[in-house]
DNA sequence: TCTAATACTTCGTGATACGATGTATTACGC
DNA sequence: GCGTAATACATCGTATCACGAAGTATTAGA
């Protein structure tokens, strides 16, 4: 899909992917994948700015022997979400706006 | 609201702005303000894209006393409007996949 | 032993929205 | 006649940001 269109659900696509239970990088490129691809500098790049917005936190763990970062979503970053759906109502008027048929005469 | 999310907006928006007559900057601005906002600096940026891109066309006519530039949509401007409706169905699942309520055990 | 999958990182680049600033004319109030 | 706002467009520099490319390292499977 188109790159501009992209840019402001990136960020709220990482957050759901973490809404309910912590996750790391890795999953959650295949849990968003149905829905919205990113490749993978992309993904641990809006990780890093999130952290830094506090909007998840960040706990490093051993699995299988191999370090894994796990990601955990804060009020903040539920509070993110929340904002995002507000901000929804002016999306979809814009929508509106360019998509309606008009034709003042028709 | 949040500049990512109106990015993906903004240039369909304005293409929507001349969808049914040509138009002119300034009033191009004042036609979408209840909708979207955007600087006039933003505005003659996208113009100027739009035009490279073939998806509006220019003409300079005198209006009293003052040129002013009166811009046109194409067909492949048209199209554009077009190609973001379609991909508009993919937004609605990001945007579901964003908001739903879960819980694996609601 | 070679390859693919898992998992994360860094770097450089190109796109782009915006504020600041500039230019020029017209219209209006005082 | 003078200042100010509105009209109308342009340019420049900056900061943000998504991505491809490339790298590091481990594990699993053929």
């Amino acid at each position: 899909m188109d790159i501009q269109l992209k840019r402001g659900l990136l960020d709220v696509c990482v957050l759901a992917a973490i809404k309910n239970e912590e996750s790391y990088g890795y999953k959650m490129l295949k849990d968003m994948k149905p829905y919205l691809e990113m490749s993978e500098s992309t993904l641990y790049t809006i990780l890093k700015r999130l952290e830094l917005s506090k909007l998840l936190t960040v706990r490093t763990a051993e699995h299988g022997g191999r370090l894994r970062k796990y990601y955990k979503i804060t009020p903040a970053g539920l509070a993110r979400i929340e904002d995002f759906k507000s901000e929804w109502r002016e999306v979809m008027s814009i929508y509106r706006f360019v998509t309606k048929e008009d034709g003042a005469c028709e």
